[in-house]
DNA sequence: CGAACATATCGTACAAAGTACGAGAATGCT
DNA sequence: AGCATTCTCGTACTTTGTACGATATGTTCG
């Protein structure tokens, strides 16, 4: 009736280059990149450091593909739909993404190969562009403008020294009397009068920027051609 | 006539918490933040690792220190100019100087306690905003836009596996080969229909994203009043 | 001048990390 | 059953940060 030794091995996954992935992730999440070690990876899947090294090359293989498996969260745009509507939501997504991981806001800066999720997602955005009648110019400028938004939002929020609107006044009252001093009065007054004012949530702040830069865009477009006919020709 | 033993001795600059941030700064800028190690430093400074350990309590506060000697480098908008030019001034210097330390990038995601260099900074542009007529919320607006702009495209600009258009050509022409299976048509296109084409820099994409966000800023603000005179109350 | 103290240097050693090497166990195929 | 392939992991070496405490180098005061 025994198979090996124990009933319990039979429920005993086995490893494969998916679950080492899935477990790295889950492991940045909540100990962040520094937590994860080759040794904290096989302790949570019950295994031996070198036992993984049968299913990824190295530490560096691994960070390359937990960044890949990021892509893969985040939404891809459909090549036929409302350009500003999509590439908003793509855009909403990938910093949702980025908020639920924010270890990967540091590891794309190190990583420069792009792996296949990365490289569907840019195919993605690029038909969708270009579906909507953006030159390829336009549509170079368009993707490193709201990449560089997209990334830049998610480091901005990264290294904030809080979590939320909640936490934010624990950090920012001691924060305004280390320079009540005389230094810093707009930093003063805009901490005072705005960002500690009820209600204030920095997260917020995206939307304003996402919005001005999608009509900025439209803006740029060479006609819309959105009324009714424009006898043409 | 000899003051100690050699007179090598006496030009042996004298060890400071400035010339340990210095040469930190020297090290990551020609081996990358993975090449500073406290043996690394000890040894640009002729000095032993454990002698550092007197100018900095440990490696993190070296790391500190440098983001924020990055800060230092930043010009500084004025705070009566004209304020389109100032937050442009600023944003394309901020730009260079991450340019300059790419490294610098990944460490402000990690370090959540601002210098004061980095107050200083926010101080300054918080000023220049609030002397061109912006309210605080549009000022919060405006912050985060901006700085979200410049810290992702350093992000993105660290993260191409080529360093200028000429190294380009390297990288992309095997890259492109790659998935000309089938995968990715819009990317293909893109890539040799455009990118790939003589007088393409990615570096030039940064100005027009900046122009069309300040240009949207401007939009938000309450009143140009820049007619030769509005009559006014 | 010399004793006492302060400041700065650094030798030694340890813990934690990545991973090379190769032995052993498990599994599949004929 | 026997062999080959695949997977597991024990051991050990290297590189890192840095704790601890010994030395050396001024500085001050009697």
């Amino acid at each position: 009736m025994n198979e090996k030794s124990s009933g319990r091995s039979a429920e005993r996954v086995p490893l494969s280059r998916e679950r080492v992935l899935q477990s790295a992730m889950a492991i940045a999440d909540d100990g962040g990149l520094a937590g994860l070690t080759i040794r904290s990876l096989a302790r949570s899947l019950e295994t031996k450091p070198m036992s993984l090294y049968h299913y990824v090359r190295n530490k560096d293989e691994i960070l390359d593909g937990i960044v890949d498996a990021i892509f893969n969260e985040i939404e891809l745009p459909a090549a036929g739909g409302e350009w500003k509507a999509e590439l908003k939501r793509r855009a909403t997504s990938a910093r949702n993404v980025l908020r639920r991981h924010p270890w990967a806001i540091a590891l794309m800066e190190s990583r420069t190969v792009p792996g296949p999720a990365n490289l569907r997602h840019h195919d993605a955005v690029l038909g969708t562009l270009r579906a909507a009648g953006f030159s390829l110019a336009l549509a170079a400028h368009t993707y490193a403008l709201l990449d560089a938004y997209v990334y830049g939002s998610a480091l901005q929020e990264a290294s904030l020294p809080f979590d939320g609107p909640e936490s934010l006044a624990e950090v920012a009252g001691p924060m305004v009397e280390m320079f009540s001093a005389g230094d810093y009065p707009h930093l003063r007054e805009f901490a005072l009068q705005h960002v500690l004012q009820p209600g204030y949530d920095f997260g917020d702040e995206f939307d304003f920027g996402l919005d001005l830069i999608l009509d900025g865009l439209a803006a740029h477009l060479p006609k819309p051609a959105d009324g009714v006919d424009a006898g043409a020709a």
